[in-house]
DNA sequence: CGCCTGATGTTGACAATGTCAACACCTGTT
DNA sequence: AACAGGTGTTGACATTGTCAACATCAGGCG
């Protein structure tokens, strides 16, 4: 690894001091240490990219040393799954946010649909990292199961797109298949888009227009 | 990094004996180090996926010191950058062969986008690794210039949307937001499958047969 | 109350890595 | 033949993930 440029590690825990801290004494036990090392890998990977996650610098910035996190997490890799499950359950969040949100209808499906494709881009854009870490490392699809975060973000799409074929609106065929290309549309914009391959600016509207009308053009009944 | 498992690293290079090995004096310089890293690195990542690319791996393969590297990249990114290159340019003519090999004629534009795109996907799902590197780091547009690999990669497909533009099968707008549009759906079918998230076995026919259609109806004209 | 056991956190290694310096060797030019 | 610069090497260092062994605490049992 890059030996980092001279770089100050903050540490919020007092270190141990000729005279015994109390306060460090009292908190050996951290009390909530798993959720504490997610939410400090989070922040740590949106300030400094994925590459930049280490062990021991979130163990400094809970305040506790690099080994803890091992009584929480089998690896490294372990850590960064747990921080890639939290995102999952925010990005539902936000999907399901985003189809409430547009109008309900039997007819609303288009703005529904898009409503969703543009707040999943808007995710990808706003948490670069934490998309990064969420759909970076390969996924066992034999191993993952069919509940959890992750899936419970593909099933709010699918359901919409099923939504969508019993109003008549959409083509017939596999809720799955049409639900799994919408994703490869929204997927491919967001990561295209955050290593900048779509040119020097953020997708404009007129871009987004236009992804918007091949979905749709190839979702809805001809 | 995680103390790899005992492993052998295997030295082409006969270590320095005490009677000093001729050969190695006459091989003192590589002769074509440069390449010869590239390729190296390339059958590296290939074997043991991006993470395990390292320098001193790479030096060991070709018989070579582990600093010697750094006579022809400023550093490890730099190594992963050129890879890249030779990548987007075996991309390019991958793409312009599945262009050539489909028909030609006026109308032939639907086979020769579903040929490409068939094979922009078959190329992702062949050489995972080298498209995670080609793919998997920041790109500043800023930067990047308008030739090399890359944009040739790109404009094989934008020209091809032109072309059907002019023949009047694909509606009207910017051919750059359409190739866009194009390249985000395969892009995302390749890095979503590479990943494992499109299920447990690799798309088959009917999904591929969905993303065909929904970008067919996208494109051309109603 | 005191002791014990398991969970949780710490410190001490160690192998591996990227990279800076200083050095060694070779090849082509003058 | 001397030299200069390109090319490859070895030494050293900071940094990392992780195994072991140890320390500390919380809570139950006598």
């Amino acid at each position: 690894m890059p030996p980092r440029r001279p770089q100050v590690t903050p540490r919020r825990r007092i270190p141990a001091s000729p005279a015994r801290a109390s306060r460090a004494r009292r908190h050996y036990h951290h009390g909530n240490l798993r959720q504490a090392l997610i939410d400090a890998g989070l922040e740590l990977i949106q300030q400094k990219g994925v590459a930049a996650l280490t062990l021991r610098e979130i163990g400094a910035r809970v305040g506790v040393s690099r080994m803890a996190a091992y009584r929480h997490f089998a690896d490294r890799a372990a850590l960064l799954a747990a921080i890639s499950e939290a995102g999952f359950v925010r990005f539902g969040d936000w999907l399901e946010e985003a189809r409430q949100s547009a109008p309900k209808g039997r007819d609303g499906f288009s703005a529904r649909m898009r409503a969703m494709a543009a707040a999943y881009v808007r995710f990808a854009a706003a948490h670069p990292a934490h998309y990064q870490v969420m759909f970076g490392t390969a996924s066992d699809p034999h191993t993952t199961p069919d509940s959890g975060p992750a899936a419970r973000s593909f099933s709010i799409l699918e359901g919409t797109i099923r939504q969508g074929q019993e109003s008549g609106m959409v083509r017939a065929g596999s809720s799955t298949d049409l639900a799994r290309a919408v994703w490869c549309m929204v997927h491919g914009i967001s990561t295209l888009a955050s290593t900048g391959r779509l040119g020097p600016d953020p997708p404009d509207a007129r871009f987004a227009l236009v992804c918007a009308d091949v979905l749709e053009h190839g979702l809805l009944q001809p």
